[in-house]
Parts: C-alpha cells; structure tokens; sequence
DNA sequence: ACATTTTTTGACCAAATGGACAGAAAAACG
DNA sequence: CGTTTTTCTGTCCATTTGGTCAAAAAATGT
C-alpha cells in the first residue's frame, strides 16, 4: 500500500511537509500552470516521481496547498470581536492583515493568482465558509455603524477595502519596490503601516457632536 | 518581405488588431503561460500559423498587448491636476480607476498578472515612466497635504491605495461576486462607487477649524 | 533473520505546444 | 495580363512536461 494508508508515518509527514514548502516557492512565483513537477521536485532536493508518490498530480499539491492556508489566510478576520472597542477592533485588523502581507508574501501571491484566474479551486469554498464568515462580521460591522461607534460605510466595501490594501503590498510588491525601492522593507512596512492607521483611523472614526 | 516593411498594409493593421483583441481574451484568463497559441488563433478565427506571422512569437503578442495598455492605465493618473481643487482631483481620479475596472477588466488582470509575477517585461517601463509620474503626483499631492488643503497622508502610499482599492474590484471579481453576487453589475458598481466616494472624502477631507 | 511493506529512483512514454517551412492562394503592382 | 509581393495554411518537428513503471533500497514488523 501506498500513503492512501490510515496513519501517515512519520517519513511520510516530513516528505509531504517538504514537498508543500518547495511547491508554495515556485508555485507563488511562477503560478500554476508555469511551476513543473521538475522545478518543485528540484526545490525539494527529491526526484520527480518521487513528488508524484507522495501527491499524485501537480494539481493535488496545489490544491492542498491552497486550502491548507485558507483557514490562517481568514483567522484575522474570524478574530474580529463584536465585544471590542469597533475602531479598535478594525485597525487591529487592518494591522494583522498587513503583517500577513509582509510575513507570508508568497502565500498571498498563490491566492491572488487563483482568484484572479477565477478560483477553480477554491469556488465552493469562498462561496462557502468565507461568504459566511464575511456576512457575519459585516453584520457586526453595520450595527456599530448603526449604533453611531462608527462612521457610516457599507460594511463589505468596507472588508474588500482592507483586503486590497493591505494585499497589495505583498502581491504587487514589485511595483511597490520600484516606487519606494530607497526605503528598507522594514521602514515600508513601518510607513505602510502609519499610513493605513491613520488613513483608516480618519475615515472610519464617527464624528463627535 | 513580410510585416517588417515600413507601412503597415490595411490588411496588416486589421489582422493584428484581431489578434491582439483575441489575446486580450485568451491572456487575461490563462495568464501568459496558460495561454496556448491555438486558443488564440482561435479565438481569433485564424490558424495557428498565421498568428505567428503576424507577431512572430506567442511571447510578442503578450508585451505589445502589455505595452500598448499601459499608457491608457496610466492617463487618469496624469490627468491629475496641480490646479484644480484637491479633494475634487482626488475623487475624480479614484472614480475613473474604478470605472476602468468596470470597462476595462480584462486589461487590468493582465496587468495584475504581469506585476504579480514579478513583471518581467514591463520591469524597466515601472521603473521608469511610472515612478517618474507617481512621483510627479506625489509632490503634488503632497503639496495640498502641506498646505492644508487636504488631511496629512503619505502620497505614495495614497496612491497604492487607489490602485488598490479600485482594481480589486476587477482582479478578484470572482470573489467579490461571490459575496455580493445579489447584485447586479451596475447596483455594485454603483455601491461601490458611493463606498469608495463617502470614504475617500472621510479620510481626505481636511479638517476645519 | 526473514518476510512484508514503504520509500526512492532511473528510464521511459504520450500528449501538448511553440514554432519552422514549403508552398498555395490572393492581392498589389506594372 | 503577368509578375511580384503579401497573405495564409497544412504538415511537420523538437522540446517540454506530467505522469507511469519496474525494480532497487530502506524501513518495519515478527
């Protein structure tokens, strides 16, 4: 028998570790269709049909390692609370989704790539857990909106702009280089940072009578 | 002789606007690698062959569709004006952006694609036409900021928001459909538009005193 | 120690694909 | 018209690449 077993060895757990940590390195770069079986199998320092026993298919380890991230991927969103202060709790937010940006640059690429060419993958998912998961916390956003703790916004524009702003320095980090390539990538991210706090801040801060 | 002569014949012209039109399509869904020669030949009712005479290599259709787009992306942001009232420039160039992301989709996932990857064609123009405008406008941004005009804000950093904001709606449409998909295309167009108004003018707007 | 199972690889294959080429068809030109 | 140039296509080829397979090597169980 084959991996298809009931308790994965220990063997198997590291391989298949390895195996995901080489593929998230390529695939981030070159996509899904440009990353070969060759390249990854490379990177994980194993031979090709090596890969192939422990995955099966190039799309099998693509497709696991998509949704092996998805769960992180939403984590700072899920731990939005409707007990904190609503400010507070938005631009804590608007902060964890920009260290994501920083920290896990190529798992971020790997999903932009997949949404941008239409989620084959992931469709049911984020038609799925993630709508969900967004309908809830809009509600929540709307009734502080509501409650007059926070400026009026529409609540999903409003999850959509964070997400592309703060996404935006980890995907498009080359164009972002080749603007302020002078600024060290920690001063960036400091100044990043700055901005969208106080850009945030500004905007979604309720007026005082 | 073939295309290279000096004139571009009418049939000339004609057969390699198809092509790139027909690229356009085929680009912007399967990104460069995924994209086949024969899906753009037919997608442009031509054979496969011939699509290479007109450009040579699949390669070449990619970077003239990549070069020819980037001056139209670029205009809104050139069209910003020392002159006029800041705020207004402002939400007028954040309006447009959108708009193009409404009209104009499928350019702007090919752009996204491109950088995405590491822009390993358009490199070179980023680094310069671009930064030397974002640059341009950034001071000029930055001028308004200084002199009241406009709350205090990191022009650059701005400017990425923007993009940001503005194309996600066409990059990742697919997800964004699939939590809004209730509306129409015009009613979340329209919604975001008034998002994006509203929260510009909240974190623009200076403050009076 | 022996048998069984799992892990690992070199060699190989079929399909896909970018593109070359020779020549046919059509247009342009005199 | 006839000649020349441009346009167009069927056929073919070399390369890349995802994946198979048989068998060796290593681990595991008893």
């Amino acid at each position: 028998m084959n991996q298809q077993a009931r308790k994965p060895t220990r063997i198997q757990k590291e391989k298949r570790g390895l195996i995901l940590r080489a593929a998230l390195d390529v695939f981030s770069v070159d996509g899904l269709r440009g990353a070969t079986l060759a390249k990854i199998a490379d990177a994980a320092d194993m031979s090709k049909p090596h890969v192939v026993y422990y995955f099966g298919s190039k799309d099998a380890i693509y497709t696991e390692l998509l949704e092996s991230l998805l769960e992180t991927w939403l984590s700072p969103l899920r731990d939005v609370s409707p007990e904190g202060d609503p400010l507070d709790e938005i631009l804590t937010y608007v902060r964890r989704k920009l260290r994501m940006s920083r920290d896990m640059p190529r798992e971020s690429k790997l999903f932009a790539t997949e949404i941008l060419h239409g989620a084959p993958r992931t469709g049911p998912q984020i038609a799925g857990d993630l709508k969900t998961l967004v309908d809830e916390k809009a509600a929540v956003i709307k009734g502080w909106s509501n409650e007059g703790r926070l400026a009026p916004v529409d609540p999903h524009h409003l999850i959509f702009s964070i997400w592309a702003i703060t996404q935006h320095y980890a995907d498009f980090d080359v164009q972002v280089r080749a603007i302020l390539g002078h600024l060290s990538e920690d001063a960036l991210f400091e100044s990043a940072e700055h901005h969208l706090t106080d850009f945030f801040d500004r905007a979604l801060r309720p007026t005082v009578f």
